[in-house]
RNA sequence: GGCGCUUUCGUCUAGUGGCUAGGACACAUGCCUCUCACGCAUGGAACACGGGUUCGAUUCCCGUAGGCGCUACCA
């Protein structure tokens, strides 16, 4: 059994945007197969015709693409074990449904969705189970003649497992242990539908990871409950020997309140629940994502990874490898996790400063562009190496240092009153007639120069260098000096000072 | 309601039958300094509650409470 080769699954519906908690077992799915040297399978679950979203697909599979997360098998990946999309499957299904049906391991039912609505609304608390089922209208309490003839005159039906009750069931969970339920709580699931010939997900889940050989299915916690149904499933198809192992996951919580993370949350509170930006096809609302809204990569991993897992010691800062070295079901963490933005944020701007001031510039080139101007590389990889550190977000960059590009209009009011003192003109004037006459204009040479005059005409660093930057920046913000005026040149630095003399007095 | 899962600083978490209960985010203060940041340092901050078991429980057991999930011809 321990010498399964290690298969595992992400099976996503496509019913719209991934959530940012799929994204999260997809990932563990990913780090569990690579460890293993096995295989990630992707799959999609497409049994409900009516929720099937346009667009949801290539959505999921490019928010992986972006994510670095990669799978070797599966829809648009090939592999021995297709077709991977679940509405391509449907005479596997149906032959599994006939030997559930022939076994006498399911039944057929004839009730509609409004006849059981009304049982519902009729008996409190109904469920379709051994206790109720011989009252209803399906194969084992009609005749096989009624069966047949029902089918025959076009009437739609669902097979339906048949739970055995009083029996204790047992799923050994990766992440939580034994767990035992009564199979009496258990109700007579439907496996399949005869309007759309399609399964429900418990049967295609079942046959799929059977067909696929899957090995561990590693899912989230809304799933435990149905576990015990599943391996009864196993069972009722002699496949138990084969079972895969099951982990079931934390769920990702809200930041504040009560409840499980929800896109609401994120508008609320300002960050992005999903991996991209989601166009609905349908209301044509768009919600946004962590690509748009300029997360890195990397940052989303780490952060996601570190979510109801902990390696046990005190790095945070890992890689995909290190991720992949390190995972270990066995400490996942088995209560929710709040869903902790700041902390993103955090990641974010530790991957910022980790990652090479080249792939930065690269990153912030387009922002750059979008505000009108046209720098180099060269100049961008300078400023980004001494800017980059004071942001969270690339695009913060911008608001951090476009008075590289962009020469102040207006001198802030605030910084005026405190730093542009009556004398400061002529000052400035004294510093405009000196770092003109330099022929060498570097950043070394103007810091010797200035703190020479500074000394020997007995002013005060500070006096000089906050009236300086308000004439370069026209703020009180930004890196040393000399780290603007060697930047933008001589040309530029008198250009904004005679400006400032002129316009402050 | 029923069933299941779960509970360590505000948050993510480490950890142990005896520890000053550790780290990170956030927060506060200080340092650095030509500004704003970054950074660095320091600090406050937790074992849900009640019973057991034990020489001793945050740790093991039981219960209570809170939280989460499931309870569809959705996944």
């Amino acid at each position: 059994m321990n010498e399964r080769k290690v298969r595992v699954r992400f099976a996503p519906s496509p019913t719209g945007p991934l959530h940012i908690g799929g994204v999260r077992t997809a990932l563990y799915n990913y780090l569990f197969a690579k460890q293993h040297g096995g295989e990630l399978i992707f799959r999609i679950e497409d049994t409900d015709s009516n929720r099937f979203v346009p667009g949801a697909e290539e959505y999921i599979l490019e928010s992986f693409r972006w994510l670095g997360i990669k799978f070797d098998e599966g829809v648009t990946f090939g592999g021995e074990c297709g077709p991977y999309r679940q509405s391509e499957r449907r005479a596997i299904y149906k032959k599994y449904v006939q030997q559930l049906l022939d076994n006498g391991k399911a039944y057929i039912a004839f009730d509609t969705p409004e006849e059981l609505e009304a049982k519902r609304a009729e008996v409190e608390n109904f469920q379709y189970d051994a206790s109720t089922r011989l009252s209803m209208r399906n194969s084992l309490a009609l005749s096989a003649s009624e069966v047949n003839e029902l089918i025959e005159s076009g009437h739609q039906y669902v097979v339906r497992f048949k739970v055995e009750p009083g029996e204790k069931v047992v799923v050994n969970d990766l992440i939580r242990g034994i767990v035992t339920i009564d199979s009496s709580i258990l109700d007579d699931k439907v496996l399949y539908k005869s309007a759309d010939e399609l399964p429900t997900y418990h049967l295609a889940n079942i046959v799929d990871d059977h067909l696929m050989n899957i090995s561990h299915v590693i899912r989230g916690e809304e799933w435990l409950p149905s576990a015990p149904l599943h391996v009864l499933l196993y069972r009722a198809f002699g496949w138990e020997s084969t079972m895969p192992q099951f982990a079931h996951l934390s769920l990702l919580l809200k930041p504040e309140g009560n409840g499980k993370l929800s896109k609401r949350d994120g508008d609320r509170l300002g960050f992005p629940v999903f991996p991209l930006e989601w166009h609905d096809p349908k209301s044509g609302a768009v919600s946004s994502g962590f690509r748009e809204s300029d997360y890195l990569p990397e940052a989303v991993i780490n952060f996601l990874a570190l979510l109801g897992w902990n390696p046990g010691d005190d790095v945070e800062m890992m890689s995909m490898n290190d991720l992949i070295n390190k995972f270990d079901l066995s400490k996942c963490s088995k209560a929710g996790a709040r869903f902790d933005y700041k902390k993103m944020i955090w990641f974010n701007h530790e991957y910022i400063l980790q990652k090479n001031d080249e792939e930065i510039a690269a990153i912030f080139m387009p922002v750059v562009q979008s505000h009108g101007v046209e720098t180099s590389m060269e100049m961008l990889t300078k400023i980004v190496s001494l800017m980059k550190g004071r942001v969270n977000f690339v695009h913060e960059l911008w608001e951090a240092c476009s008075f590289y590009f962009v020469a102040p209009v207006e001198y802030d009011e605030k910084t005026v009153k405190k730093r542009w003192k009556e004398d400061s003109a002529v000052k400035m004037a004294e510093l405009a007639a000196l770092l003109e006459s330099l022929d060498d204009f570097s950043i070394e040479n103007q810091d010797k120069a200035v703190h020479e005059w500074i000394e020997a005409k007995g002013y005060g660093m500070g006096e000089i260098m906050n009236a300086f930057r308000l004439a370069l920046v026209g703020e009180g913000k930004g890196p040393q000096m000399f780290d603007i005026s060697g930047l933008i040149g001589k040309e530029e630095t008198l250009a904004r000072l005679r400006r400032a003399i002129a316009v402050l007095g």
